[in-house]
DNA sequence: GTTATTATTTACTGAATAGTTTAAATAAAG
DNA sequence: CTTTATTTAAACTATTCAGTAAATAATAAC
């Protein structure tokens, strides 16, 4: 997974697998069965031990206001403080495969449809019950922009990983939720729980 | 360039470029050197003809901000209208080729910073000048939300392109730039003179 | 029209690629 | 201890890879 998140499918070899996982070539072939199998598995294992368990994590924060934010302000750390420059593998992945690999597509897809409806459009709406989000904004459409706006953060995390840059989308994410009636005047910084890892989502 | 575009650096051989070129195999090596030199050559020229060129071309639009809302507007109707599968070259390569090579480093940065700087950031002062954008817009911080927006709709509109979808992002484009005092009430729908192209920017 | 230059064809290089096979070594289970 | 899996090691396949050399054809210069 690791090596496969860093270089790409294309340009990670068998060698740089085997060198990566200690294994030799036979044991590579028996337990996972070719080398498209393997990134499929490795694809699958980012998705539910980064994303899917960062999105449960998030999806039971008491404040689902703070828990989209953080998820913004907790990408920026990682890159700016843990120089992580992998990005995020599933965004990697959508632009070198997905286009030409249908098996792939459909993790990616599902994924990133996840994000959009189940993580921020789900946290929007209830932060709009609570009145901690303004009623003015519409769940389905900024649920959209955040997730672009966070794709944009992982793309540019891996050529332009600049603190002032980051932070800007980081901040954009936050004007896109304005606090409802029900929110404190005086918003505590938004707190950090995250264990240290590389993956932005 | 229209191959390493559709798939990326190392999924294109040498044949696939051949094919494409329909010359022989001594003749691009005598023209260009080698694979490399080949890819930044057409990296470059995708960057002149299509982004430098449309960047120019919404530079001189009459109206700042409709040149703005334009460029998403438009890159929705190539995916949506057209079927463009191929996103951007550049931020393409952002993600498969900029963490480990300082030459096309440079360029894909380079182009970001224009995209951010000469064509975002400019646009919303001119619009602030001519009172056509509000003076709450911040052109630094909202230009850079523009750009991670841009990315966000070029990486989903390979792995997910949707209308809606792609549409929710360029309304918040939108939304992100509201009319300052001196703009008409009963705004036109953003006018597209843009030439058939599969070039996002 | 002849010479000089450039481009094209064709065949070739050696290295690296993904994937297989077989036998020896190691570990686990009964 | 014995049997049964599993892992390792190494050699091996066939293909594809980027890159090159030399002969031929086409073009341009004089």
């Amino acid at each position: 997974m690791e090596a496969f998140w860093a270089r790409g499918y294309e340009a990670t070899s068998l060698n740089d697998l085997l060198d990566c996982m200690q294994i030799q070539r036979a044991s590579l072939y028996n337990a996972f069965g070719d080398k498209h199998s393997l990134f499929l598995d490795a694809l699958r294992r980012y998705d539910t031990v980064y994303r899917r368990a960062e999105v449960a994590r998030r999806l039971q924060m008491p404040s689902p206001r703070q828990a989209i934010i953080g998820l913004f302000h907790d990408a920026v750390t990682v890159v700016v403080e843990h120089g992580a420059r992998n990005g995020c593998f599933l965004i990697n992945t959508a632009l070198e495969l997905s286009p030409h690999d249908p098996e792939v597509a459909e993790i990616v897809s599902t994924a990133f449809t996840h994000m959009e409806q189940k993580f921020f459009r789900k946290l929007i709406e209830k932060g709009r019950a609570t009145g901690e989000i303004a009623n003015s904004v519409v769940p389905a459409t900024t649920a959209r922009a955040l997730l672009s706006l966070l794709i944009g953060l992982a793309v540019l995390s891996r050529s332009r990983p600049e603190k002032l840059l980051l932070q800007s989308i980081a901040k954009q994410a936050e004007i896109l939720l304005p606090p409802g009636e029900k929110s404190t005047l005086d918003p505590r910084p938004v707190q950090s729980s995250r264990e240290l890892t590389n993956a932005l989502i």
